[in-house]
DNA sequence: GTAATGACTGCTA
DNA sequence: CTAGCAGCCATTA
């Protein structure tokens, strides 16, 4: 068997990523501690790596803890993700987001 | 079974 | 501000 009764941990990770509210980002590991992952940060993009084709996860409003962008610019990915983020409200400079990080207090 | 890899993080210089 | 190093751990080859 490679499925289980309970949701995987992409799955947690997709569900957490869907959870952040429009026009915040949050960091790699703050998702991943968000899932009950604790320190697999990296985890994380392998999972949204992994993600199929039909997926509703807003992967791009997952970012660095440092507030940067995962990707080089003027990488095609970068853009994609700038211009999302661009379009829920979120200010991207120079491959940094410049808006207040989601933040579960 | 082991080795290498990675959409990371934090600290130190 | 940038650069380097170590820690972290699941997945993949």
């Amino acid at each position: 068997m490679e499925q289980q009764d309970e949701p995987t941990k992409d799955q947690k990770i997709w569900q957490v990523v869907i959870a952040i509210p429009a026009g915040k980002v949050a960091s790699y590991g703050q998702v991943a501690e968000m899932a009950g992952l604790g320190r697999q940060a990296r985890y994380i993009g392998r999972a949204l790596g992994k993600l199929p084709k039909g997926h509703s996860v807003p992967w791009y409003r997952v970012i660095r803890s440092n507030g940067q962008v995962a990707f080089p610019e003027g990488s095609e990915i970068y853009r994609e993700q700038v211009s999302r983020l661009e379009a829920e409200g979120v200010e991207v400079v120079n491959g940094r987001v410049a808006m207040r990080r989601f933040r579960w207090q």
